[in-house]
RNA sequence: GGCCAGGUAGCUCAGUUGGUAGAGCAGCGGACUGAAAAUCCGCGUGUCGGUGGUUCGAUUCCGCCCCUGGCCA
């Protein structure tokens, strides 16, 4: 166990919200004052060379306070719930070993409650079997796969709707490559974060419109800094395509299908805007559904700071004259 | 000014041989166990431009007015 013999053990901190809430800038900030470490939480930020359309934090921030998780893949490889767990226990126990304190950082609510609440012990991805489900979808439908599924595992089934492309071939290839129903391999799920302290913030604003407003003005800030060249340069590379995640990224798939010639780019701007919006929305759900932590207005960052100062302080970290 | 075509949901449009209307997109709510910025489920949100008339009943037919686009002046 980590953090053992010291007495207390080192907290860790959690501040999630909406994609466009502002999250990586209150981090940046607290940063400055107390001896955190962000860590990423971000499904988009892992891939290298998606800078501008993801909002990553520039090198010249990365270079002045440490941010984990970022930059670790390639933009052909396929990151993972699985590997996010892995890499962000390691990053955690790191950073404590140095005597400072975690901070994630980030929207991908998967991640967060993976890290949470664990993950049960599940075979990875087999890419050569999902192709052979893609092809055999692609004829019979999902919902032939997902009555195969039905067979194999009536539970499983029960909770997948019909056409639920990704979590029925998710589900057959538990079931084949392991023998056992994803649905009993799942029922198993131990926190890598037991015992911990954990302080769990969301940030959004109270009207929904606000967050719209931001994501908009966000986007064209994008356009400006070089988004469309930024993506043409991945396009060059020539062994990335639409099946990649890292190009079903909000932003990088509506502008591919404007390179495609499939629309205008004023139509893929507005459909790469309303994805956002989309994305936001999702993450409130969930944010709502977890029902921890709490929440934080847009002009709380003071206070919030703050309020993590102290509590630094009071776990011997953070001397109370910084404060 | 004249003629023509339109005015229906936030947007683009369909429709009602007269019984107060429905698609796509957007939006809203929800689900979520190695692709999750993904994938999926649910919900129509409306002075049918305005005003008179005909009619048991008008968004639909008729008159007038307003607005938009096109053509002719």
């Amino acid at each position: 166990m980590p953090g053992g013999g010291a007495g207390e053990r080192l907290p860790v901190l959690i501040l999630t919200g909406p994609t466009g809430a502002g999250k990586s800038d209150w981090a940046i900030r607290l940063a400055q004052r107390a001896p955190v470490e962000i860590v990423s939480v971000d499904s988009a930020l892992v891939y290298r060379g998606l800078d501008i359309g993801t909002a990553k934090p520039s090198r010249d921030v990365r270079a002045r306070i440490p941010h984990h998780l970022i930059d670790v893949c390639d933009a052909a490889e396929s990151y993972s719930a699985g590997r996010f767990v892995r890499d962000a226990v390691q990053c955690i126990h790191e950073i404590h070993a140095r005597r400072r304190v975690p901070l994630l950082v980030g929207g991908t609510m998967l991640y967060l409650r993976a890290l949470l609440d664990g993950l049960a012990t599940l075979p990875q991805a087999a890419p050569g079997l999902r192709r052979e489900l893609d092809a055999r979808a692609a004829t019979l439908g999902w919902p032939a796969l997902h009555a195969e599924l039905l067979r194999l595992d009536p539970v499983a089934a029960a909770r997948i709707a019909p056409h639920d492309s990704q979590r029925i071939q998710r589900a057959l290839e538990v079931c084949y490559t392991a023998g056992t129903p994803i649905s009993e391999l799942q029922r198993a799920r131990v926190s890598p974060l037991e015992g911990y302290s954990v302080g769990y913030w969301m940030v959004a604003p109270s009207d929904r419109t606000v967050l719209h407003e931001r994501i908009a003005r966000r986007f064209e800030a994008m356009m400006t800094a070089g988004f469309l060249a930024e993506l043409r340069a991945l396009r060059e590379r020539g062994d990335l395509t639409l099946a990649h995640p890292s190009m079903r990224a909000v932003g990088y798939r509506q502008l591919w299908g404007h390179l495609d010639g499939r629309y205008s780019l004023e139509e893929a701007s507005l459909r790469a805007v309303a994805a956002t919006r989309q994305l936001a929305k999702r993450q409130l759900t969930w944010m709502r559904a977890e029902r921890r932590g709490t929440w934080l207005d847009l002009g709380s960052e003071a206070a919030w700071s703050q309020e993590i100062c102290h509590k630094l302080a009071a776990a011997g970290v953070l001397s109370n004259r910084t404060c």
